[in-house]
DNA sequence: CTGTATCCTTCAGGATACTG
DNA sequence: CAGTATCCTGAAGGATACAG
């Protein structure tokens, strides 16, 4: 069994216009880049490259370990590439590869998605949460 | 300051054609839709309304209790309808609303790059590790 | 059947100290 | 500067028992 089939399966079960996915796909896509640090960090090297420190001080709050850990993980993928200057002291780049940059692209697509809608988000959950108090509050 | 402002600066910073995002905004993102569970039922729930157990059963290892809570948020978010029929034995269903439908189009997206390149991912994962045995193992 | 309330485990991830 | 190794905590999430 080669994974090509997998993938046509995969393929397959996605086929139609709506999500009529295999959840199992889904989980697939999370675990590769659904975690906050990675896309954080594919969009800021989306702008040129950047250092290692230059991106620790960038990206809010990201810790030392999770920078590496995340890095590695996206070299390792292929969406980004490292590249190191055999320099003193030590100097190391990191960029997005094409391969890197065609993941943007969904990923503006869900963040355009987000940006456009916190809004309605915001009203949903006013308007339910009030609705919760009430129903607690004030049932007669 | 209302968050219009916020939503604002939010989409100005999205702006042009790549990921010029502000890493905040990519954090509310996968806060609010980037969880396995939320995803996965957007996706099953996309298909057409389930009951409360229908959904237990095809959700490949959602907890009782996960189930519960993710249909919660979604339902505060207003991207899911929870529908009560009084009857005995009590009977409920979840649909995905219009909104929640708009948010699969996104969805969508980002599932088929991961299905299109799983295949990409997983070379690039062999190499990248056979390279690192390598390293470590037969450094002449 | 459709949940809610607890308990308990696991593990992602931060802080920190050390190395090349 | 660019990491790696270690420790430690909080929070996510499963299992389970109970309730409407």
């Amino acid at each position: 069994m080669s994974h090509q089939t997998e993938a046509d399966r995969v393929l397959r079960s996605l086929g139609g216009a709506c999500l009529e996915h295999d959840p199992d796909v889904l989980r697939s896509v999370l675990d590769r880049v659904g975690d906050k640090w990675s896309l954080i960090l594919i969009g800021l090297l989306g702008k040129g490259p950047m250092r290692f420190t230059e991106l620790l001080r960038t990206a809010p709050g990201i810790s030392r370990r999770m920078l590496t850990l995340t890095l590695r993980g996206l070299e390792r993928d292929g969406l980004v590439k490292r590249l190191i200057y055999p320099e003193i002291p030590p100097r190391v780049e990191y960029e997005v590869t094409p391969f890197g940059r065609s993941l943007s692209e969904p990923v503006l697509a869900l963040t355009r998605w987000a940006a456009d809608n916190q809004e309605t988000i915001r009203t949903n959950r006013r308007a339910f949460d009030e609705a919760a108090g009430l129903d607690i509050d004030d049932l007669d």
